[in-house]
DNA sequence: TTATGTGCAAACCGTTTGCAGGTGA
DNA sequence: TCACCTGCAAACGGTTTGCACATAA
């Protein structure tokens, strides 16, 4: 599974054309073993560190930035400053919402496939109403989840 | 119509016990004076200098800050990295998307009242499949907007 | 009068860049 | 071989902070 992911990036890689150093194959491997983390530069840097040490933070920087050109990775814009990436899978052309908690940070992926003919609505109806040409979106949800909502104490 | 909006402003401000100061104020003038626009902390800056340059950058941001933490300014989060804020009206709670033209960085707000039932509808669900208690919401389009969107040289 | 606000310069911090040396194809 | 990649240290740019002075209430 894991595996998948690595080979399907590094075949892109290579039929693209592009070099496959030491350096990248870590930066894969560290993203490809979270999947479904949302993972700042210093948190796949970290995460490299765990198996290698021939890697700089520089070089992540280069390497994220080498990924999120060639559509390997999205950059998520989350208003507490950071910068978040995640893996663009093969639903890379769905509407992807996110909710951040408020009081743990923490950041889930919503799978809105129930709900598909609503964002749909939405989305023909700017483009129609604004004339606009709409390529991506990114939709963010702040508020408490669930494993933050306290049980209620008494009933 | 701009003047209501300042002194609404200064009233929500000494109501709560803060003071108004010069620097304050030139700052609140110039965001009204430009109600549909999303500025950086810069733009309002430069703004202010143009009627006066009794405020420094420092203060701007902290004047900025102020407001940000007051519920008049919100803060947008859009993937250029740079900070716009805007203000805070008395549609507050509605849902209020963006569309960002690629091509020339203008931001455009998008009124949705004719689809308030599909949001609310996606809003909704997410709510109850995930237990989320959602907060607020930052939706962003990105694509051309129609100032870019080259009119056909023949049909 | 005094708690707050302000200006300046310096610190901060995430990110980028120049350059000299290393390496994949 | 050689174009591209990497590491280091330094630069960068937006933002914050410490401190002495100014000012609204």
């Amino acid at each position: 599974m894991t595996q998948n992911i690595i080979n399907t990036i590094i075949e892109q890689i290579s039929a693209d054309g592009h070099r496959l150093t030491r350096q990248k194959r870590l930066v894969i491997e560290s993203i490809a073993a979270h999947p479904h983390e949302h993972m700042s530069v210093e948190n796949i840097y970290n995460y490299t560190q765990i198996h290698s040490t021939d890697i700089s933070l520089t070089t992540v920087y280069r390497v994220v930035k080498f990924l999120t050109d060639n559509n390997i990775l999205r950059k998520l814009n989350i208003y507490n400053d950071n910068n978040y990436y995640e893996l663009i899978q093969a639903d890379a052309n769905m509407p992807h919402p996110h909710f951040i908690c408020q009081q743990c940070g923490k950041i889930f992926d919503l799978d809105l496939n129930d709900i598909l003919p609503q964002i749909n609505k939405c989305q023909q109806h700017i483009s129609k109403n604004y004339n606009f040409k709409i390529e991506s979106s990114t939709i963010f949800y702040y508020g408490i989840g669930p494993d933050c909502r306290k049980p209620r104490l008494y009933k």
